[in-house]
DNA sequence: CAGTAACCTGACCATGCGGTCCGGTTATGA
DNA sequence: TCATAACCGGACCGCATGGTCAGGTTACTG
């Protein structure tokens, strides 16, 4: 249905190069780099970026719905994992790993350009919300935590870390630990710690 | 020192408007606004702009440090305050009522540029680290917690609470509780909900 | 190996932006 | 009231960007 003819070879070859020189620049330099030094990057002419994608906002989205169907992948493999605290702090885990400055309002503005993306997310959405139920009966999170609110602080360790200048790569974790502390019922066992580095 | 003479009337009142506006057009829709556009809604030409303010960035500079600035000085009540956890709280309230569109990484990029807003900034940090620090001993945050994380956090309820779609406008309270209450120690007291609405 | 359609390229266009400038206007104070 | 300097406005400039297109190139098919 989506293919009657399969891309020619150089084509499909240009096609995976401008998605990943896109992607790099995109995490990098943020969604305003120009298409034309996306295309250099990727060793191509301008037109044949608009060739692929027929708006910049194309190419975007054409990123975003891969990294949203990763995701989506993710999050099933977690829906029926025994520790459902564990699955929902996992799945937080490899979404702040994975995004980084696609955060959701930018989601929210392309979800209204691109209907696939639409679906895409709320494919998403909805496996969040199952995990959340499934870690609330499980008692890990407090029981008037919504899925919604997952959805909404999903991206806030990535940023957080983000906004401070020099920090180590690795400093979102510490937030999405705080975070996730947060969301547990009054009194809980905290979360274990990251491994020490001295004894 | 930084009037040899006063403005004149309409300068004055131009002035005031086209940081009204400035204001109001940042917070709505995002700093990528048009100078033209602000100057419009200001009732004002688009020269006029870059004779109050020279540049763009400028302009909201001259913005984000009326903000700073207040915010220091909330912070500057509240250091001596007898809860030293309840003062945090009452300080990352106002933060975030305050802060809109303004969040740290447009900060730190716009503190590069003018000087002046990168010591106001610093100033504003030395607060928090002061908070953080007396709240710390008071027990009311872990020991861990340093200044820099709060920092990091501070933006957090807000920017979490705007990307979802419809929420309602007072979200980020309920994010900022439950951030906070990530920071108590383990097994701490936890947040004293809102008042609710029925006894 | 030839014919052809798919493909690539970079010059080109339209648009919107930040910023400049000069002729006209207005507040001010003597 | 009048002279003048401060101020205002909006046409204008240079530049960058998203997007288009004609013409040359290349991979497939028979």
């Amino acid at each position: 249905m989506t293919s009657p003819r399969p891309l020619r070879a150089d084509a499909a070859r240009n096609r995976k190069l401008l998605l990943a020189a896109a992607a790099d620049e995109f995490d990098v330099r943020g969604l305003d780099v120009s298409v034309a030094d996306i295309a250099r990057r990727a060793g191509v002419g301008k037109g044949t970026v608009f060739r692929h994608f027929a708006t910049k906002d194309d190419l975007i989205a054409a990123i975003v719905l891969d990294r949203i169907a990763a995701l989506t992948e993710t999050g099933g493999e977690l829906l029926n994992a025994p520790d459902a605290g564990a699955a929902l702090l996992e799945f937080l885990s490899v979404v702040a790993r994975e995004m980084q400055h696609f955060d959701l309002v930018y989601l929210q503005r392309a979800a209204e350009l691109v209907p696939e993306l639409s679906r895409a997310q709320e494919r998403l959405f909805r496996h969040v919300h199952v995990l959340v139920e499934r870690a609330r009966s499980y008692g890990a999170v407090r029981a008037d935590i919504t899925g919604a609110d997952v959805v909404a602080l999903m991206c806030a360790p990535k940023h957080a870390a983000s906004s401070l200048p020099d920090a180590p790569p690795d400093l979102w974790q510490r937030y999405l630990a705080i975070i996730f502390d947060g969301l547990r019922p009054a009194g809980a066992h905290p979360l274990p710690q990251p491994p020490p580095s001295s004894p």
